[in-house]
DNA sequence: CAATCGTCCTGCGGGC
DNA sequence: TGCCCGCAGGACGATT
């Protein structure tokens, strides 16, 4: 679940806490999760950690890089000092150790996450697999980009990470609703103007909950607590829509899906 | 070629 | 009370 606004907020946190620190030691626990070759880096420093899509990107100063992708449950405590007690040991899949014994954990629940090492090279060839930023792109250029298919459906086109990269089902839906378009429409059954509407829809639920921090729903939580854009959401998982009528919840493309058939006529 | 399905994984909640 | 089943879902591979 974490999407574009949670993962956002991720990189925003760990940019404070850990940017230009020294890592002395990696300890892995998960080798599912996180790449065992880690554990042979340190000696190294974060010099920047940025997002693309649900994906966080982090450059150290060895010419490596990690490519770590949260999925369901992925989370990071920095914790200042190193704990006494057994503080997050729960799901622990790795700990990075700074030179000031503060750490940093990495925790997934389902371990659907991971944490790759990778080379520049690498970087960019899973960077150019994703489609545009959302957020980076305009009107335009969303339209034509969803245009490509035009029978796709359009809830389900929005959730492809090489059409549009951070998009996941929590946004969609949301979008959607406040665009007044039924999520089970194929885009050639909507009109441009009705697309154009979404795009400026989509950016304003994404650009809004960053301020919120994001949505916790379930799992998700950031470095330094919960989201709050949950309160904020309009259909998804809820039983009753913004004006009060019956959200309904139906399957597309296997992956739940809550409307207002009220509001969304388009 | 696009769309759908199964898979991974764990926790939780509903039902009996 | 306790157990079993199904659901949650991001992304990828297999299948239709």
């Amino acid at each position: 679940m974490p999407e574009l606004p949670e993962v956002e907020t991720v990189v925003r946190q760990l940019r404070q806490k850990v940017l230009e620190k020294k890592v002395v030691n990696v300890e892995v626990f998960d080798p599912k999760v996180v790449d065992t070759r880690l554990q042979q880096l340190a000696p190294f420093k974060f010099k920047n950690i940025t997002r693309r899509g649900k994906s966080i990107i982090a450059s150290l100063d060895n010419d490596n890089y990690l490519i770590i992708q949260l999925r369901m449950t992925g989370h990071f405590y920095y914790v200042p000092k190193l704990p006494s007690s057994d503080t997050h040991n729960e799901h622990l899949a790795a700990v990075f150790h700074f030179t000031d014994k503060s750490i940093l954990t990495h925790n997934s629940i389902r371990r659907f996450g991971k944490i790759q090492l990778a080379t520049k090279k690498e970087v960019d060839e899973y960077v150019s697999k994703l489609g545009p930023e959302p957020l980076e792109m305009t009107s335009s250029e969303f339209i034509s980009s969803l245009q490509k298919t035009p029978s796709a459906v359009i809830k389900s086109k929005l959730l492809e990470q090489d059409c549009i990269a951070g998009i996941g089902n929590i946004y969609a839906q949301e979008a959607l609703y406040h665009a007044k378009i039924l999520p089970s429409k194929k885009i050639n059954q909507i009109s441009e103007s009705q697309l154009t509407k979404l795009h400026k829809e989509l950016q304003s639920v994404l650009l809004k909950s960053i301020e919120h921090n994001g949505s916790t729903v379930s799992n998700y939580t950031h470095i330094a607590g919960k989201g709050e854009f949950q309160n904020f959401l309009a259909v998804y998982q809820k039983d009753k829509c913004p004006k009060s009528h019956k959200i309904r919840k139906v399957q597309i493309g296997g992956r739940s899906t809550y409307y207002c058939k009220d509001c969304q006529k388009s």
